[in-house]
DNA sequence: TCCTTATTGAAAAATATTTTCAATAAGGAT
DNA sequence: ATCCTTATTGAAAATATTTTTCAATAAGGA
C-alpha cells in the first residue's frame, strides 16, 4: 500500500503540501528538517506554509510513512520510510542516510535485560552510523 | 575515574553550576531536558544559570558523563553516563530510565550492512523501550 | 594572598515550534 | 458540472528553545 492508499484508507485528503512533502523527501538522499524539507519544496515551486511541513510530519510519522533520523545534534530529520521493520545508516561525513533491513535478532538481547531489570521490552531503535563509499574515497585520497 | 578526576585531568575546572548538574542528575530516575536539569538545580537551592546548564551538557556528552536519551518526541534527555558501553531502556508511561551494558553482539549483523551498502560502520545508537515493574503493575490493576 | 584565566550569568539575538482562526480546496454527493 | 461539507491550509502571533556576547566572577595554581 502506497501512501496515498494509506491517506484515503483513513479519510485524509492528498492535499498539495502532502504532495510536496513526499515529492522532496523521494528526492532527498540525506534527512531532512523540516525547515529543510520546507525550503526544498520551495525551490521547487511548490509553496507551502512551514506549518504545514511540521503538521504533516507529524502525521506521517504517526501513519509510518516518514521516520525520524536521530543524529548527534540534530534529531530533526525525517526520511521517508519504507514499510516494514527498517533502521537507518548515516553518514558522518555527508549524513547520506540509507535504510537497512531490521533482520537482526535481538531478542536472546531483550529477553536477558528483561529478566535483568523487570521491564517488558517492546520497542527499539536502532541507528548506525559510518563513513558512506563516497566519503571513503574522499578521506583515502587526503591520506 | 570519577567525573571530578576527568575534568581535572582535562585541565577543566570543579565550579559550581558543574557539581550542581551532577547532583541533579545523580538523584533523576528519568531523563531530563536542559530545563529540566534547570528547574531542579533551583529547586535544590543551587542557584546557576540556564546557559551553563546547556553548556555543561555539552561538555559533558562531550567527555562522555552524561549521555543523550532519544524519545518518541523529546530528544532532549539527558542521563549520567557509567563508564564503558552502555545504552538505555525508557518507560513509556513514566520515563523511568535505565542504563544496561552494551553486550549485545551486533558484529554479524555490521558486517552484513557494510557488505550491502558499502559503508564503514563505526558507531550505533540502541535503545529499547517498553515498560517499567511498577508501570506494568499499575497497568494490572486497572484490567 | 595574589594572579591568571576558565567559567559564569544576564541580556539580547537568533531559531524553532505551537496555537489560533478565517479562508481555502479536497472530494463525495447530487 | 456544480454544490456542499469539512478537513486542511497558511498568515500571524504567541511560546519555547538555543546560541551569542561580554563584563564580572571565582577556581585553583603560584
Ligand atoms: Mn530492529
Ligand atoms: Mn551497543
Ligand atoms: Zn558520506
Ligand atoms: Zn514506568
Amino acid at each position: 500500500m502506497d501512501w496515498q492508499e494509506k491517506l484515503n484508507q483513513k479519510g485524509l485528503r492528498l492535499t498539495h503540501p502532502r504532495r510536496a512533502i513526499i515529492s522532496v523527501l523521494e528526492r532527498a538522499d540525506t534527512s531532512l528538517s523540516p525547515q529543510a524539507i520546507h525550503q526544498r519544496s520551495l525551490d521547487a515551486n511548490e509553496e507551502i506554509g512551514l506549518v504545514s511541513v511540521y503538521r504533516t510530519l507529524e502525521l506521517f510519522t504517526e501513519l509510518g510513512l516518514v521516520r525520524r533520523v536521530h543524529g548527534h545534534s540534530e534529531c530533526q530529520g525525517y526520511v521517508l520510510a519504507s514499510p516494514g521493520h527498517h533502521h537507518h545508516l548515516v553518514c558522518h561525513s555527508c549524513d547520506a542516510t540509507v535504510e537497512f533491513s531490521g533482520v537482526e535478532d535481538l531478542s536472546s538481547l531483550i529477553t536477558h535485560i528483561e529478566e535483568e531489570t523487570g521491564f517488558t521490552i517492546n520497542e527499539h531503535l536502532l541507528q548506525f552510523s559510518g563513513l558512506c563509499p563516497d566519503c571513503q574515497r574522499k578521506t583515502d585520497i587526503r591520506d
